[in-house]
This record gives structure tokens, sequence and C-alpha cells, in this order.
DNA sequence: TGGTTATAATTATCTTGCTTATTATAAGCT
DNA sequence: AGCTTATAATAAGCAAGATAATTATAACCA
């Protein structure tokens, strides 16, 4: 039996660097009454208004059904609405409204601010690397055989 | 406006890695029928079992309630036993049962093969680095005044 | 044309994380 | 002793992730 260590398991670390981020930036960004996760989907839309949403959950990399429930959130407080496809009634295009545009200014510093706050003391290179690094990861992981995600 | 490079956006490959490894550990792990949250519990409890919930919730580094349901979980599939402390009736000990240890070694060893294949193609030097990039910006994010979490 | 296959969105259900509030008990102080 | 404060655990409620199943519509093909 190997042994572990428990206290530089990089993957727990890890887990912890992003649930430190995300619940660090709900806690800033929740007066504007938004939350990473919905930012991040403005964000997206921002430079691409008018997605559909199969396209959009294919962009931000998550389960279409967990789109859903994110668009239905950001919907009922008036950030966007969803409008069909004339070519294609399976379809529902997303658009976003007026009330956005002001907020996002907002949203973005306190992104800047926090990914500041969380790299300071590691230079440029240093943070270069952790990008490569990161990316790197990513892609092996993305590379795994799926065992049955989407079965046959 | 700045211009974000949304496909360097750090914080978001972080997570993007951190959600990966999640849910690949978790579809491995299914038929032995414990997630990695739940893992990481049992992991903790094997080097040091019978600890207080509260004490064993800031190892963790999680909230109460959110390991109070982990345990609930737990407890009900007969992974561990809460118990009363005889010295003080509002605390609970946290204990393991038999059916534990068989099931560790498979999870060790997914969590191994994870850990390997996430990190393919990175030598020793660039994973040790990686391992005090981390831990250098969770210190930062410790370290962030906080605005009001366990308020007044 | 009609039947099969594929795709878009949603619903349902589970897990894990959080915050806030409640209950029970302990500890501390006057 | 009795009041206040602190602590352990839980309950309630929300968000975001996942998977599996359903429904509606398109696309394909024979």
């Amino acid at each position: 039996m190997e042994r572990e260590d428990l206290d530089r398991n990089f993957g727990f670390i890890l887990n912890d660097v992003s649930r430190l981020m995300r619940t660090t930036f709900d806690r800033r960004a929740k007066s504007i009454g938004l939350t990473r996760s919905q930012w991040w989907v403005l964000t997206h839309l921002y430079r691409r208004d008018g997605l559909v949403q199969a396209e959009l959950a294919e962009i931000l990399e998550i389960e279409r059904p967990t789109l859903g429930r994110l668009l239905d959130r950001l919907e009922a407080k008036g950030w966007l609405r969803r409008e069909p496809d004339p070519g294609d009634r399976r379809v529902k295009r997303v658009y976003l409204t007026d009330e956005v545009k002001p907020a996002m200014k907002s949203l973005r510093r306190i992104a800047a601010d926090l990914r500041q706050q969380t790299l300071d003391g590691l230079n440029e290179k240093e943070r270069e690397r952790l990008v490569d690094i990161l990316i790197h990861m990513k892609t092996n992981l993305l590379n795994l055989p799926v065992i049955d995600k989407n079965k046959t």
C-alpha cells in the first residue's frame, strides 16, 4: 500500500482552489444577483448573441440540462430571452437583454480582481506555465477513453 | 474594456480540469457505489477513525452541513457509523465499518490511475511546480479578507 | 410516402457545495 | 445558581453539476 501524501494530493488541491475561487466570486457578485456560472454564460453570449442552446452548451462544455436550468434562472431574472428558431422548431436561440451590459462591467471587475488576488506573488512566467500545464491536463482528460458517457 | 482571453482564462480552465477529474473518477467508481467526495471522507477516517464531525469537516475543509449529508449517505450505505460521544452529548463521533477496507484498495487504484493519466507528459519537476503553485494560490485565497461569511 | 434514426430541449433524479436558521448542550461569568 | 455566549449537529433551501428518460421535430433513406 503506497504511502499517499494527502496534503499534496494535487487533485484535491486543485479542487480546493477551484471551489475557493467560485465561492469567493459568488459572494462578491451576490449583490448583483449573479453567480460565476451565470456570468460565464452571459460572457459568451455577449460575444456571440443568438446562439442555439446546444451550441452554447458545447462552447461552455457543460451538459445541456445543466445549461437549460442556468438559462431558466437567467431568463426568470430578465437577463436573457429564449426565442424559437424560425427554421427549426426544435431549436431555441438565446438573446441577451439590455440589462446585461451595465452589469457586465462590474462582473468583469470582480473577475479581474479575483484573478489578480489569486495569482498574487506569481510572476508572468509562472502564470503562463500554469495555464500551459492546466491546458495540458485538460487535454489529457478529454482524450481519455470514455467508459460509457453517451453510450451506444 | 479590456480584451479578455476567454480561452486562457485560468479560472475556468482550472474549473474544467477539476470537474473533469471529478466526473471521470465518479464514473469509474460508480460500480463500487462511491463518489470521489465520499472516498475522500473515508480516506481521512481511515487515517484517523473516531473523529468528531466538526473536526472532520475542518480537516476536509468543507462546511458542516455539507459533511453531514455526505455522512448520511455513507451511513445509509453501511460504510460508517455515527456514535454519540460519552463526554459531550452534542457530539457524534464517526467510525468506519469493516466493509471499507476492501473497497479502499480499488478506490486508491482508481485515484492513482487518474492522477497518472491527468499528469501524463509532465515531468517530475513540472508536477512539483504545479503543486507549489496551487498551494500558493490556495494560500492567497484563504488569506483574502472575507466579506461576510460567518458574520457577527 | 413512410419508417427509422438523429437531434434539441426539457423533465426527473441524484450529488455536493453553499448559506441561514434551529435545536440541544456546554462553558463561562457574575 | 442562573444568564449569556459559544459550539455541535441538523434542517431547509438554493445552485450547479451530472446522468437517464421523454417529447417534439428533422433528416435520411428505401
